[in-house]
DNA sequence: GCAAATTAATGATTTATTCAAG
DNA sequence: CTTGAATAAATCATTAATTTGC
């Protein structure tokens, strides 16, 4: 497609590029990664997802966050427009024997939408999602305060270190993907808690082009 | 108000609060930046400003990107419902002579918004904000994209660095904040550059209880 | 074929809402 | 009830596809 998404790390060229530009490989990951039911990784998360897909390609932890931002914000609406087309075609195709049958749960036939924990496993696609805006999860439990989110950048300074709080609920940190490079895909589970741990911290220290310049502009208080 | 506003950067004790609480000095400084015209700080500015804010008190870069959030929010919202009444009111006495002259330029009148660079000074507040939501500023330039934003944390490494981009545009880090404790308004300038620079690298390497347990959740892709 | 002109995708920001601590 | 925090929705802006005239 594109030559081969020259980007601005290069030692001597000037910042050239603008916005980043997927490689296959990440975009393929990254679905991977939805698909496994990521939709807004943590702070950590978007660390080692990131580190991973240093492999092929420049990225950063923003990108990362943005791309998860955007496509779960797009399939959303992807699927807001299929169920609002198949709603349309039904209404207009009507004696359609409706009769529909009651339903196997308990629950309501549309308009449902699953708990979805969000930070956990997803119980997979669909979820209908009808036209107009519904409540979202009921905020369960207080998993995780220290969301993603925030990625982006930060010039100079590394500087902060949210408390990771974890509110003294659940583990220390949430068990997660328990899926590896084999690329088999496990079905749910609800509290896999792989213990892998293989970050090999790769982006250490690789703040590259820290100009200290940190004095330039002032704040007058 | 409260005890003293303590805070997780203690030695022993665990993290025990949960959300900031910022001093009165804190708010008062904020104020008068927002007063002074920010709205929505870079990145370079949020971490000077938390620098000055850190002797008052703890606070983090994304408080106060949160800060400027709500607060923009929150004054537009107040003159939102103060333009409404006014409006409602006048609605209510009818017979007022609508014939606004047809307006000097061509464009229509009424929705009319203010270019508002955003990232530098403002006129100052006013602009009347109608009730419903209309189009924003033209994003007249690339004024730097690098946006604050962003904040928030990020837990272990502080592995990223941002290319603090700034497509060969303008300067290498926009002019700012001409303003001295002096308090001395003074009016627009399109590039004041005020290279005062003292920084002072307070916070550097403060992230406390890095507790380095980067080895918990893998990622399988 | 190819380069300018359009259009479609999608990365990056900003704004609006919502949740919940105090 | 105020407001810090977090997330979703709406936009903006740039890059890739695609089309069009030559």
């Amino acid at each position: 497609m594109q030559t081969e998404n020259m980007d601005m790390g290069g030692p001597g060229g000037g910042q050239v590029n603008s916005r980043w530009n997927p490689t296959q490989e990440q975009i393929s990951m990254l679905e991977s990664l939805y698909k496994q039911g990521i939709r807004t990784p943590s702070a950590d998360q978007i660390q080692q997802i990131t580190s991973r897909l240093k492999d092929y390609g420049h990225i950063e932890g923003k990108n990362v966050f943005y791309w998860f931002q955007n496509h779960k914000a797009r399939q959303r609406q992807k699927q807001k427009q299929e169920s609002l087309a198949y709603i349309n075609r039904y209404l207009h195709k009507p004696h359609q024997p409706v009769f529909a049958r009651p339903c196997p749960n308990g629950v309501v036939c549309g308009s449902y939408y699953l708990p979805q924990s969000d930070l956990g496993f997803y119980p997979q696609y669909p979820k209908v999602l009808l036209p107009s805006g519904f409540k979202r999860r009921p905020w369960s439990e207080k998993i995780d305060k220290a969301r993603a989110y925030a990625f982006t950048d930060r010039k100079q300074q590394g500087a902060n270190a949210i408390n990771s709080k974890c509110y003294g609920n659940y583990q220390e940190t949430l068990p997660l993907f328990p899926l590896h490079p084999t690329g088999i895909l496990q079905g749910r589970a609800e509290s896999v808690c792989s213990l892998g741990s293989n970050i090999s911290a790769e982006d250490s220290i690789a703040t590259t082009t820290t100009p200290s310049s940190s004095s330039e502009n002032t704040i007058g208080i």
